[in-house]
DNA sequence: ATGTCTAGTGAGACTAGA
């Protein structure tokens, strides 16, 4: 089975890009963060003709994520517990038929937190804890779990080609880096630094100043398996 | 060398968010 994680910024404008993707790389699995739409506005008919299943938790201009599967779902639920007056929508979760078993998965698109001394970073640390909090019930439920997303944070200097940069970044802060940890530390196991395990390996490059091009990225898009799931993982890499 | 994107608003030589 192959489980694939991708901030699209913009479903709608990246729409033919993504079609040709499924097609090319033939995910059973697609997260999807940022598709900065309503869900009436999601691309599902063309998606659908693919052979994918669509659950979709988007809003007005920002965030917004979805997942896309081959097999059907069986549960579907939207949002992240823990504070109901949240109104961003960065988190859904569904169950689907993984050949005998089940599988839970989760699309997340954790905030970016930037600047640090706003209140957008202290909604970043506010958020991670729920998540946490969450992770750790869904961890109790000892079935095989994919965590993952755009988690807007840099785990070691080792994911990022210019560490020097970013030490003012939300996204490199030792309290994001931190709480992390934490996270991993319940019991999860990062699939794409646990089969990859040098430096270099990168998710996003910035769009300016040529960051792509010469390979100027830092790793913060990650699949956080349970231990039912690490047990059946075979091989993750990036797709660039 | 902060050099780019997307989407919203409403018609900007715009703004916000990343």
């Amino acid at each position: 089975m192959k489980i694939a994680t991708w901030n699209i910024n913009g479903a709608k404008a990246r729409q033919q890009g993504l079609l040709t993707w499924l097609e090319a790389a033939k995910p059973d699995v697609l997260c999807l963060q940022e598709i900065k739409c309503v869900d009436e506005a999601f691309p599902r008919e063309p998606i659908e003709a693919l052979g994918y299943n669509v659950a979709v938790h988007g809003q007005k201009g920002f965030n917004g994520v979805a997942i896309l599967s081959r097999a059907p779902f069986d549960d579907v639920s939207r949002g992240l517990p823990g504070d109901a007056t949240d109104e961003q929508s960065r988190y859904i979760e569904a169950v689907i038929a993984a050949g005998k078993s089940t599988l839970r998965l989760a699309s997340i698109y954790l905030p970016n937190g930037n600047p640090v001394d706003t209140e957008k970073f202290t909604y970043k640390l506010a958020w991670m804890e729920r998540l946490h909090a969450h992770a750790a019930s869904l961890l109790a439920l000892e079935e095989a779990t994919v965590l993952m997303g755009d988690y807007n944070v840099i785990p070691e200097p080792a994911d990022a080609r210019h560490p020097e940069q970013w030490v003012g970044d939300a996204l490199f802060q030792p309290v994001s880096r931190q709480a992390w940890r934490r996270l991993c530390h319940l019991g999860f196991t990062d699939a794409i630094r646990a089969t990859n395990p040098g430096a270099g390996v990168y998710t996003f490059w910035d769009y300016q100043a040529g960051a792509f091009q010469k390979d100027n990225g830092i790793r913060i898009d990650h699949l956080l398996l349970s231990p039912e799931a690490a047990d059946r993982l075979v091989a993750a890499g990036v797709d660039k």
